[in-house]
DNA sequence: GTAGTTCTATGGCGATCACCATAGAACTAC
DNA sequence: GTAGTTCTATGGTGATCGCCATAGAACTAC
């Protein structure tokens, strides 16, 4: 063999791209077996399940990033605000970069699939609990005087909804107010970690 | 004939609640056509552009909804917080009853197409300004201390993210968060219209 | 080197896609 | 009642959909 399942991680990351630009009806698979550069016999060959098991690969491949991105952008920030403004800010820009076409890679799928596919809905809701729990961890170390559930909700809520306007008016506006909103709900949250308990 | 474009109606109709099932490349035309009970020939009567006309129609039609309620909500509202949490909780409860399978009726169409559609991108473009329009003129007998288009686009961001949390979860709770973020974003918002200008 | 597994490569399946041509029925206007 | 418009009704187009059968190449294990 040429190299161990080389293909197949080239159809996971191509199906997350296509993915998010046009959700999951909108794309068909000879354009992903196409963009992967990969032959279209070896797709059912990594993939029995089909596209839809494509797809639940992509969610959750794609819906790691979110954790691994909200882990890194609040270790370094001395509040939680500024971890927020940085995590936040990351997204926006790259979204700006790929001229607004690649938001959030969970809703894309989400909103042409759910409920019609329990398979999908299921990964989704999987990964979404995983970034809750995530968030939980992420900010121990500040003391936010709120349910850390609620408030990665809200922090959920305000990114997707800002993913979505801020595709239709191609502006990073969306993103400012939602970090407004985020900060503003739990009020004076800025307060600075702990130091006692720093390890 | 019949009666004047009473099928044309039903396909609008009919549109609306299968893209915001499905997203517009999760339904087919032959779909939208049998379920509006009408003839198949008719369809490129009333819409010679196509699915993508259909579609545009679709939005326009169903984004004068919202500032319907809007307009509704506020007007007989007490103050500020009330009228919203009257808008949300309506769409909410709107949206568990079709057991969170109806969502907002242009982020299904926009995740699908956009920008690749200019014609569908403009029109979701068109009928979010009106909507940010209508807010500030619903609005203006409230003192709410903001500039009102931040604060329209501080709705429409939360709803939407609210829309999309609510269909991961089936849950009311990112309603609740939303509305929680909305008035807590200009702070004590809650004051009572002037009531000297009341005509 | 032979067997077995993993992956590539090609071709084509039935079904559905959006779209359109054509004909006739239903109604209005004169 | 005739002409003209509006709308219904049927049938079918090429293209693309997701899926699969089959064969062979590339590599591992013994």
């Amino acid at each position: 063999m040429a190299r161990p399942s080389d293909a197949k991680a080239r159809f996971i990351d191509t199906a997350v791209i296509l993915f998010r630009e046009r959700g999951y009806h909108g794309v068909g698979l000879a354009e992903i077996i196409a963009q992967a550069k990969a032959p279209k016999g070896s797709f059912y060959f990594h993939f029995p399940g089909g596209k839809e098991e494509l797809a639940e690969c992509a969610i959750r491949y794609a819906g790691g990033y979110l954790p691994y991105m909200l882990q890194k952008s609040l270790r370094d920030a001395p509040d939680f605000r500024t971890g927020i403004e940085a995590l936040v800010g990351h997204l926006a820009r790259a979204f700006e970069a790929s001229n607004w076409t690649k938001g959030c890679p969970i809703a894309s799928i989400l909103l042409d699939t759910a409920p019609y596919s329990e398979r999908l809905s299921q990964a989704i809701r999987s990964v979404t609990d995983e970034w809750i729990t995530a968030f939980g961890e992420a900010t121990r170390r500040f003391d936010l005087g709120e349910d850390p559930r609620a408030l990665a909700m809200r922090i959920l809520v305000s990114l997707e909804g800002a993913w979505i306007m801020a595709r239709i008016f191609k502006s990073r506006e969306p993103f400012h107010e939602a970090v407004d909103m985020i900060v503003a709900g739990h009020a004076i949250s800025g307060a600075p970690p702990q130091p006692a308990s720093a390890g």
